[in-house]
DNA sequence: TCGATACCGAACGGCTTGTTCACTATCAGT
DNA sequence: ACTGATAGTGAACAAGCCGTTCGGTATCGA
């Protein structure tokens, strides 16, 4: 993980992940037995516990590592190499984040419509939180008078994430900038 | 179930459905074994079976009386016998709802917070969706232009989950005039 | 080449699930 | 109060999964 992984490690860390991933795209992750990962990943029992204390542990590394991606990328956009859009619009970022969900890991959104949802949701809405009070000046136009700030920032967070459930319930026909404008619309 | 039960049935029922909620209060949802269930009801196992078919039926159908009770009483209250309060108030329905979930069932919010609160999130939403639908033109005002009307429906509804999960959080320690302020404020 | 490290794989104890079955208790109706 | 139907008992059972252990093998980095 810190120090520069054995290749071996690597590669086994890999085919877990992979395994799980497409066994997340049939079935729900409740539903996902150990046992399923290793005969799909092609490793052995003890390799598996070598890796990951237990099944929990591994999507929450898998979502760490996703996560990571996504929101580092998000932020870069915004403030460095400015990505290839325009970034200056307030709420951009969102735009951006959107745009992320359709293309790169569509596997990720199959853990937003699980029953296991909620852990998963738990950890994307901690990431989206930083996200969203590290940019709530340019919300305060949009923010109600007389509601506390973590209520605010609990709502923008939900609101992205319905949005994004939303989309996904409905096939996705929509661009990401069609949700960009319906999610601002009802901030 | 439907053609009024032997009163033993009730009786183990309930029991079922107390043990339930009990253990909910101080463990979430999945670790919670049948078997820890059937020894505080103080019931067979075999007994157990022949009222739920497995856990999750339980959560259902335990979800189902409570919604039962929670919706067709904000119902009343708007349209009948008026409730103690005045009901005119276009949103006034989710003070109902606010109210109700503070003082009655205390019990169900732990759902809410606990890992499992998908599947009742799942329930409520459903219930909450359809009670939301056929008020859809007392929000027409806030309503903005161009966006999808189920795409409305759903995000009042995560807005009134996610109020309601906030409040929990922290303590619910506001009343629920100021939670439905709070929702109004953000709608 | 060599020591360290990771993987193998089979086996094991422990726990949970859902079913079965012979037996007993309680019900509702005449 | 009797009786057939219905509900609950409790113990036992097979099946499945989990997480661990251990002796042996393959692969790594230096």
């Amino acid at each position: 993980m810190e120090k520069a992984m054995d290749r071996r490690q690597r590669k086994t860390r890999e085919a877990i992940f992979n395994a799980f991933c497409e066994l997340l795209k049939s079935k729900h992750y409740h539903q996902i037995t150990v046992g399923e990962i290793i005969e799909r990943a092609d490793i052995g029992r003890a390799t598996f516990y070598a890796h990951f204390e237990t099944k929990d542990f591994l999507l929450k590394e898998l979502c760490e590592e996703l996560f990571c991606h996504i929101f580092d990328a998000s932020e870069q956009g915004r403030e460095c190499h400015r990505h290839i859009f325009e970034c200056d619009a307030p709420a951009s970022v969102f735009l951006h984040l959107f745009q992320h969900l359709q293309s790169n890991d569509r596997h990720i959104l199959h853990l937003l419509t699980c029953d296991k949802g909620e852990l998963f949701l738990g950890y994307f809405k901690e990431n989206l939180k930083v996200l969203i009070e590290r940019q709530l000046p340019t919300f305060a136009d949009k923010k109600p008078k007389g509601v506390p700030d973590s209520f605010f920032v609990n709502h923008v967070c939900a609101t992205f994430i319905e949005t994004v459930r939303w989309w996904l319930d409905h096939g996705m026909k929509e661009s990401p900038e069609e949700l960009a404008d319906y999610f601002n619309a009802v901030l």
